[in-house]
DNA sequence: GCCGAAATGCACCAAATGGGGTATACGGCC
DNA sequence: GGCCGTATACCCCATTTGGTGCATTTCGGC
């Protein structure tokens, strides 16, 4: 293997919804001759179907909000069917529990779109030589979540206290705080509160994250 | 076996949390020399903690909504520890998803509290003789529940549109309108449009319903 | 070309929600 | 006794949400 030079250029799709970011990137991405775009996608099927009848490109460099197939998906379903493609997630979010999501789903890196541009071509091309591109915002997330798994034994406990884990299962019930107070026979104000006390110990901030976090992390 | 009169009268078992309703139900079957009140709870773990050292009730009367443990746990639990037990659900709202999980938990009737009183009581005597006390507006859900899931092949799919689905998925992410909006390129007002269509396909009217049912129903 | 379904957009409104603060009562622990 | 966490309750406020009704555009099928 030459680390310095490769085999010629670096073979890269783009999968991006927003058109400007995509021809964006395909601009920032090709002018530099150490890489040469394949193709670009609106949508993670277009790759998918694509794949199937062209070489496979070294790097994908996938959006995680897609209208249909999202990227997490597609990042997995690519792992099946080309595990040698590299998958770089793009996003613009800084979604926490996304990263742990792509990168069981197979992705190598996780870069923000704020990333400067000429960092993002040398993150890109560190992919190749066996990187992981990882936006320092990131990578403190990641040190985190290992850290949490590593003290309590990777339990997704929360600190909930009992009355607060009563409360999270009836809003996962889909119970308006009127309910709640009915069914608790506590005042609606106080049911709110216990519920607020969830949102900041789950770090969420509506109910939909909650009902979805609670299901996902058997919480309930 | 002697149906006419039965083995002396039926022992009956309540779980319920709110105190007055229990204390009604007590007064209301007690008095009726078919009946004798074996114990109530106002939790169902009690129930599960007597019934391991006393004699098992002929029916337990279980409330749906319970602090701590929920009834539909507590029937799926007592199918496991006494099989023999006939369980009764005994709620007041008809809730459409609630009723086929409870028979699945084991129940063998699902009563409406707003069922007369001397109804209430004949149905509770003929669980005795294998009977299934099912109040008519249940009864209307359940065989809408058998012809749906007779014609498409049990498919958990609604008949929403390619649109729809997307929007979905997204809510399940926690997205508000604004986000949608921007996420899918229109306005506000047609993002909510379109989760209000999903709302009545799925039969639900709020995000943690929507959120809870998709992911349950595996449309995400 | 017409029809209907789907998607889009907008207006209006009542209710629910999220977020901030303050305060009291109870129980366990130092 | 004093402290802290928990649960309770209430205040205010801006934003979001759920519900309706109506109109337009788009698109595939007949």
């Amino acid at each position: 293997m030459r680390p310095e030079a490769g085999p010629g250029p670096l073979s890269v799709a783009i999968v991006e919804d927003e058109r400007e970011v995509r021809e964006g990137l395909r601009y920032l991405l090709g002018r530099d001759g150490r890489i040469r775009i394949a193709a670009s996608f609106e949508k993670a099927e277009g790759l998918l179907a694509w794949i199937e009848a062209n070489p496979e490109p070294d790097i994908v460099l996938m959006d995680i909000h897609l209208p249909g197939m999202s990227g997490i998906e597609a990042t997995a379903a690519l792992r099946e069917r080309r595990p040698s493609v590299i998958v770089l997630i793009l996003t613009i979010f800084e979604e926490e529990d996304r990263i742990l999501a792509a990168i069981r789903a197979g992705a190598k890196g996780y870069i923000l779109k704020n990333t400067k541009p000429e960092a993002l071509l040398e993150q890109i091309l560190s992919a190749r030589d066996s990187g992981s591109p990882i936006s320092p915002t990131v990578a403190r997330r990641l040190l985190e979540e290992i850290q949490r798994g590593a003290r309590s034994g990777s339990a997704a406990d929360y600190e909930l206290t009992p009355r607060e884990r009563e409360v999270l299962r009836d809003v996962v019930d889909g119970l308006t705080y009127r309910e709640l107070a009915e069914r608790h026979h506590i005042a609606g104000a106080t049911a709110k509160k216990h519920i607020l006390h969830i949102y900041q110990k789950l770090n969420v901030s509506s109910r939909a994250e909650i009902v979805r976090k609670a299901i996902e992390e058997g919480l309930v």
